[in-house]
DNA sequence: TTTATTAAGTAAGTGTTACTCACTCTTTCC
DNA sequence: GGAAAGAGTGAGTAACACTTACTTAATAAA
């Protein structure tokens, strides 16, 4: 059952990216973004500078991408694809809510600090985009994330792990929340994150809490 | 001592803002895309859109302010400094550094769901400007808040009511992350925020923890 | 009161940039 | 072999942020 689960997930991940046979174009200009955007930012780059990059004409961008914000759309979801394949298989075998939840966490902070392009797109460039929310990006990965981690504290709840006096979706939004807020100054000012140490910090104050 | 503190922090907040006499065109200028704000998002905004609202040509715009970003700089200066004034008269009053917490973290929710131009603003807009982090309103309010809370943290600490293990630094992120996060899908789906559940959840989770 | 100086505001640009459209070349497949 | 579909081109455009040279109004010194 957990089997053929996780094969219909990796299934569905691999779908879009890598398994259909794309247009070479697409892939160049694909690859020419993510390529860019490890030197500058999403706004200072042009289509003029990803088609150049990608050798390819501008026009061509339009064949396959809405507009350049889609395009980054993409280029997010492939990136989230593999993260979501790599956080199931981290949590592959961990017994018990919280440790489930501490692996997630471990496996996010690990990869924010690995992949800085990813990273940024997700929790700097795509934020102030409205339709972000409408993408696929959006409404297949981030929910999925979401879902991942609320299933785990419903399964915590009935096993009498987690509290049940709070809120689920509270619960997760303190642990999105806090992982983001962790890694944002690392990402913005370009440090290093201190995976093991922010992951007993953060797991600490969420499992046991502040309170002396 | 205290009473010094506060007359200092109040000219300090109000310095740039109301006291000054600035030109009647700032002023409207800044009225406009303050306006403007409660329509539409910044970049559907355009400069042009601005000084039709305000009544002035655009080339005034750039009289005042270095590019369109910085006005918005400006305008969320402003609006953060209103909400740091509430925020400590809100917390006078208030002992112990968990309760401090609490209504830090209430007078947050609460302005956040009041105040959607300057959440969104916040949570949203300046996100993915690079050069907001050494704006004023970054420099000077973002720090700040940061900072009362910093200096709660560290008071409850030395007096035995915060735990000693973790980075005071983690548990500022823990709570700055978590509020933000309750209140970025509010914003973006414009719904609105239940403050006093939501501090109850928050506070329940962050002081004492999630484990049953 | 005159004159010099600074500040407030204007009007008409300009360069850049995201995006479009009509077209050609290439592949696929009956 | 020919048609249909897909891949790719390149010239062009409208919109937009931003600039510059200028005018008008207020301020202050002589």
């Amino acid at each position: 059952m957990l089997l053929v689960k996780r094969i219909v997930r990796h299934t569905k991940y691999m779908a879009k990216t890598s398994t259909k046979k794309l247009p070479p174009g697409r892939l160049k200009i694909v690859r020419a973004l993510k390529t860019l955007l490890g030197k500058k930012d999403f706004n200072s780059i042009t289509t003029a500078e990803i088609a150049k990059t990608a050798g390819v004409t501008e026009g061509l961008i339009y064949k396959y991408f809405n507009d350049k914000r889609d395009l980054l759309f993409k280029v997010l979801l492939e990136l989230f694809e593999q993260f979501l394949l790599q956080m199931e298989k981290d949590l592959k075998g961990v017994e018990g809510s919280l440790n489930k939840l501490r692996s997630i966490i471990q496996s996010t902070l690990f990869w924010y600090d690995q992949q800085r392009v990813f990273t940024r797109i997700l929790l700097v460039e795509v934020r102030n985009s409205p339709d972000f929310f409408k993408s696929e990006a959006y409404q297949q990965c981030v929910r999925d994330y979401s879902k991942i981690i609320m299933d785990i504290i419903h399964e915590g709840i009935g096993l009498d792990e987690i509290r049940k006096d709070i809120k689920p979706s509270v619960i997760r939004q303190v642990i999105q929340g806090s992982v983001e807020h962790v890694c944002l100054p690392a990402i913005i000012f370009n440090r290093e994150i201190a995976v093991e140490p922010a992951t007993e910090d953060l797991c600490r104050t969420i499992f046991f809490g502040i309170k002396q």
